[in-house]
DNA sequence: GTGTAATGTTAGTGCAGTCTAAAAAGGGAG
DNA sequence: CTCCCTTTTTAGACTGCACTAACATTACAC
């Protein structure tokens, strides 16, 4: 939570991807990095480098890769980050899978730590507390229905159940 | 809606601080854009000439600058994004105003644009939907300070008022 | 054990964006 | 009008990160 700031986006990136394969097959090669990341060979060696002297990775030329205690720990933030992203994409927002991940894969390097802890809170609370959960996100998503649908301006004087209750006043200021 | 994604992050944080001083003063000029941006005025007349190059500001050595249609078009967007972005992290998530500045400055070149239209109306739909509003935003907050002040597990079971109900059974799985 | 295909590295280039230092243009004050 | 101070621009260098092309190493098939 602390050396991350000074990798790049792009250093992230390979991180994670590393992560990853070292997950999968407990150690990285280049060549599935650089598919991973779109880039080519010469490109990886020199992120590989470059964090190899940040100690995030055990490299030396021509061997595979794995990842240091730090990288491990470095990577597993990341990976963290953007799975928190994406899971708040997808389950509060209703933001496609796909278009989620992407998402997340841009916006994870620049979020600052207590954003992220209040993005994680907020999945959290949506799942977990009564008044929200299920409920809550049926209704948004009902919501993003109305207002894509052209009706743009009194949104929940038209929701289907549970209306009236404490409507704000404001409903209605129109803006299209 | 399109033309942005020719726009480095760099470039579009030029165009904003353009946007602001011509909102104030009619014209930018050289001095107050370095002066804002904090970099040297050598870097803003490279900038100035990649904007004035794609048409979206109207520039000639030593004379002052405006934003063109198009310039002004695209600057407003990046401005609402920001916008739009702090004020979800604000008064959704209860972030301080400078963090969220801060996050928005940096996210705003990275969200696609739906997912930037899901969280406006994601805000929208908390500010007006009775179900939801003040009551969501203040019991998020109390969720909140119950996670900060170490009951990592439960959650909503603790919650002073409407616990019960329906609580996924879930909760509880522990986590610290 | 040798040769070829796959993989990895080096060398050199380009682009974007920043910087410093020095030169050029502009805008008053006298 | 001229001098000086501020602003702006140029020139040149550096960093990060990608690329291509050429070279080195490795793996393994025979």
């Amino acid at each position: 939570m602390s050396d991350t700031q000074s990798l790049s986006a792009s250093l992230e990136d390979y991180l994670e991807v590393i992560y990853g394969l070292v997950k999968k097959d407990k150690v990285a090669r280049g060549r599935d990095i650089s598919r991973r990341m779109g880039v080519t060979g010469a490109s990886v060696t020199g992120a590989l480098r470059a964090l190899s002297e940040r100690k995030l990775v055990n490299y030396a030329p021509y061997e595979v890769v794995t990842l240091t205690r730090q990288g491990e720990r470095v990577a597993a933030e990341v990976v963290g980050r953007h799975k928190a992203l994406k899971d708040f994409f997808v389950s509060v927002l209703g933001v496609e899978e796909k278009e989620a991940g992407e998402n997340a894969c841009r916006i994870e390097h620049a979020v600052s730590e207590n954003l992220m802890k209040r993005l994680i809170r907020f999945a959290e609370f949506v799942r977990v507390c009564p008044q929200a959960g299920g409920r809550w996100v049926e209704r948004f998503g009902r919501f993003c229905e109305y207002r894509e649908s052209g009706l743009a301006s009194a949104g929940c004087a038209r929701c289907p159940e549970g209306a009236e209750e404490g409507a704000d006043r404001r409903a209605g200021e129109g803006q299209g």
